[in-house]
DNA sequence: TGGTATCAGCTAACACCGTTAGCCGTTGCG
DNA sequence: CGCAACGGCTAACGGTGTTAGCTGATACCA
């Protein structure tokens, strides 16, 4: 048998890529995990708690994802690009969040940062900057705020070229 | 007397910036008007209303933020940062969602692209490129998710930089 | 074996949220 | 005068995260 911790955050996982954050509630993780929402809370102080399991597991998966790609800049932007796409609501809850970083994995954010950290040839600054171009294109996006039908790929390149 | 309209979209918009975004409820907009939240409901036909004219307000002040900046990528990127961090939680609403363009009045979003288009010197890719850029750069900061202590400066000169 | 403490479920409830239904006094107009 | 529209109101609904307090099962220890 699993852990009903494990349970949980599986469930809430599932919810939140499914539908969204606001799907993720804890009446509903309860359900489907078979419980009552208040049973939740024998497990997890809070949902921030919950929360902050996923916010882990998406870190780890886009920094598998991003250790995947070609080394480079362009292959990290693109890599870094499809993760968020193919996971827009795992992307945002991960990054798009104050983040709780006293209570991550010792080391995680770090090893997050390392794959672009070295496609610019351990700049800090530019790393930096890489980083909020690349957040940014990817949260732009998310939200619909280019104009419809714009071709991003352009950008994309461009922003690349730039800081390369 | 003021329109009862101008007064709620006034009242949200003190409790937005004061509070930030949760502050901002129906009830506590009422309160503030010296009203009930059901009231609110023969002006606007839901929150979502009250919030497109604050999206609007930030949109118009920002833009008038760029416009006023020296010509050049450096000065609106400063000015870009520098409107962020005064009204956080004015630039959060306005850019990290969902835009309702079809509601927005005509010509807003192209005027509020200006300054930066122009600063680029009309290459469309390239200022969207450094749109992404400085917002990602803003969300970053306002999320907490740089290095505690971090000092940003030469990130955003670092980015300016590559882009010019 | 009996007693007890801990675990993990439950129901009921609280305070909040956005929102709706329906009532009512005031105002303005034909 | 009569009537309609406006803009308040209360009560309520279904949703949210969360807490209190009860209960049955399990595990351990004298």
């Amino acid at each position: 048998m699993v852990e009903r911790r494990e349970q949980i955050v599986a469930a809430a996982l599932e919810l939140l890529e499914a539908d969204g954050r606001e799907a993720m509630s804890m009446r509903s993780i309860a359900e489907r995990v078979g419980v009552r929402a208040p049973s939740l809370y024998k497990h997890f102080p809070d949902k921030a708690a919950v929360e902050l399991e996923l916010t882990v597991i998406g870190l780890t998966e886009m920094t598998e994802a991003l250790e995947a790609a070609e080394p480079g800049l362009l292959p990290c932007a693109r890599a870094y690009r499809s993760f968020a796409l193919a996971r827009p609501h795992l992307y945002r809850l991960t990054t798009a969040n104050p983040l709780p970083r006293l209570l991550l994995p010792e080391g995680l954010e770090d090893r997050a940062a390392g794959p672009i950290l070295r496609a610019m040839h351990g700049r800090a600054d530019l790393a930096r900057a890489v980083w909020a171009f690349a957040h940014g294109m990817v949260m732009l996006e998310l939200d619909g705020r280019f104009p419809p039908g714009a071709d991003l790929e352009p950008a994309w390149t461009a922003g690349c070229t730039a800081f390369q």
